[in-house]
DNA sequence: GTAGGGTTAG
């Protein structure tokens, strides 16, 4: 392994490397190595991939080291002047590298030194922890700031303020916050309610979110795109989007003009309608729309191509965006390595990866993932391990998302031991979704008791896909009542979502009274029974075949209670 | 001197 991949994943990575040298020596995986479907799919190339591969080779051929590796921190390093100003040019380094723990240690080191943390040091390492979603140490530093005697300021508190309405979903205690704010004498500004207004749209809470306009409005903060931006995205995820569009054409009525990311989100919905003629026309007139397409539209339309299977248009594309002077990012190259994978070529995309430094292309972490990811949904997950080894050797850093593809294809290999281990090795920063794959592992197997050891010191890490997965389990066996009554214990009880996958259940289990007795509490309660609940509830009956028949009939009195009409 | 917000792939 190369030396200069930093910490905070250095002792996670060598404890999987370690791990994965023993593993390939495991009778049953070498089996599986040399399985037939595997020889199969490898004999299975066609044209069609190796002129996508030639493609992709003489793109980066033209762009040479477009993808370089980020040079790595100094390791150990320390300013040369212990002044709150050299330590914060630091912090604000690794903040932006993503590394809150370096982070964290220069400022344990000021302390130590004898240099008190001023507002700038507190205020970014609080930032980073909340972006590295490490929202309850962030509240704790907060605390020690004010036990310290720095007082907060409006930066400071904005960036709490989003932590509990944006990751949290914490929205009474974020306008709390924001009358505390208020009282400590820091006028909450655009920043802070734009902050707010994306977290309420991030929850679905758009009338929420337009109340917090309103004050906005009401207390003559001026609005920008920033503000604008998430509410044109809540729209767009709904697939409204004439609303998307009206948002964008009320901006220009009262000139807050809808700048590249507002209408990078429009781009993304339009091609999840596979409108393209659209997006081309909002291409061709951006000059005098006042905004200029970047390399994010362009990744966003040719992505649309590729899913839409408009290969060639998306290479087009591509040719158009190179043309227009951007590099492919990061992000281009996942795309068009998952177009690649999604062809069925898997393996010689592997075999791309591995030959890439040949290629004289620099493949990141974001490459490596994507095929990485493939590798495991196909099954192919010892390939998926081995393919992690090879990025390692390469020097190429993994992150979280690294470690839950490898953990998911430990799980699936029936590992649990050794990615348990690996959750708990020094550096490894859970998320939800590590959470969420070894729950899922770790309830299969009947073993959940450790799993629970295994993540009581954590903190809160669950989510609406957590909740999914213990509401399936528990109608699986049956356990009706017993998942009603979770649904009702949880802090947001009907969030659409978590109702939807309840639902599906009790119909599948031909528990309709319980149904109609939920919708009936949603409907006193004032809620609004969701058109994600009603499209889950139709395939729950299709699924069962009780669309035909007498069936039907059991259907109507569903609907019509859930129309709030019987 | 330095700090905070909205977007794309997986």
């Amino acid at each position: 392994m190369n030396a200069w991949i930093p910490s905070p994943m250095a002792a996670a990575t060598r404890y999987a490397i370690k791990t994965l040298d023993l593993l390939f020596v495991d009778r049953d995986l070498t089996r599986q190595r040399t399985s037939r479907s595997h020889c199969a799919a490898a004999a299975a190339a066609t044209n069609t991939c190796e002129d996508l591969i030639c493609r992709l080779a003489s793109i980066a051929k033209r762009f040479p080291g477009p993808l370089s590796p980020p040079p790595p921190p100094p390791p150990g390093a320390k300013p040369r002047r212990r002044h709150p100003y050299h330590y914060h040019a630091l912090m604000k380094a690794f903040s932006r590298a993503g590394q809150s723990d370096e982070v964290l240690r220069l400022l344990r080191d000021m302390k130590e030194s004898g240099c008190k943390p001023n507002l700038l040091c507190y205020t970014t390492a609080i930032h980073s922890l909340v972006i590295s979603n490490r929202p309850f140490e962030a509240q704790s530093l907060f605390q020690e700031m004010l036990m310290n005697g720095v007082h907060p300021d409006t930066i400071s508190f904005s960036i709490l303020a989003k932590s509990l309405a944006f990751h949290l979903k914490h929205f009474d205690s974020a306008l709390t916050f924001l009358g505390c704010m208020v009282k400590n004498g820091s006028e909450p500004d655009v920043v802070t309610y734009s902050s707010l207004i994306a977290g309420f749209c991030r929850a679905g809470l758009v009338d929420d979110a337009l109340k917090m306009f309103k004050i906005m409005h009401e207390l003559k903060c001026t609005p920008n795109a920033h503000t604008f931006t998430p509410i044109i995205q809540f729209y767009c995820s709904r697939g409204e989007i004439r609303m998307a569009r009206w948002i964008l054409d009320y901006m220009h009525d009262y000139s807050i003009v809808p700048d590249a990311v507002a209408y990078n989100v429009f781009v993304q919905s339009l091609c999840q309608a596979r409108q393209f003629e659209q997006v081309e026309t909002l291409l061709r007139e951006s000059d005098e729309n006042g905004w200029m397409p970047d390399s994010v539209t362009y990744n966003t339309y040719i992505n649309g191509l590729c899913k839409a299977g408009r290969v060639e248009d998306a290479f087009d594309q591509l040719e158009v965006m190179l043309g227009k002077g951007f590099h492919p990012t990061a992000v281009t190259l996942s795309i068009l390595l998952n177009l690649l994978c999604s062809e069925s070529k898997v393996v010689q995309v592997k075999s791309l990866l591995e030959k890439s430094v040949l290629l004289g292309w620099f493949i990141g972490t974001d490459g490596y993932n994507t095929v990485m990811s493939r590798l495991s949904e196909s099954g192919q997950w010892v390939a998926a391990l081995k393919l992690f080894a090879d990025m390692v050797k390469k020097g190429v850093s993994p992150d979280t998302h690294t470690f839950n593809i490898v953990i998911n294809s430990l799980c699936k290999g029936g590992k649990l031991g050794v990615a348990k281990c690996m959750v708990r090795s020094q550096g490894f920063i859970a998320d939800s979704v590590t959470y969420n794959i070894l729950y899922c592992a770790f309830q299969t197997a009947g073993r959940i008791d450790e799993f629970h050891d295994l993540f009581s010191n954590m903190g809160l890490l669950q989510d609406s896909v957590t909740y999914n997965i213990v509401i399936d389990y528990l109608c699986r066996k049956g356990r009706y009542s017993e998942a009603i009554y979770f649904l009702r214990t949880l802090e947001d009880s009907f969030s659409p979502d978590v109702v939807a996958h309840l639902t599906f259940g009790l119909v599948k289990g031909g528990k309709l009274g319980e149904v109609l007795s939920l919708f009936r509490d949603m409907l006193d309660r004032g809620l609004v029974i969701d058109h994600c609940i009603f499209d889950s509830l139709i395939k729950a009956f299709c699924l069962k075949g009780s669309c035909g028949g007498m069936g039907i009939y059991k259907l109507c009195v569903v609907l019509d209670v859930m129309l709030g009409i019987r």
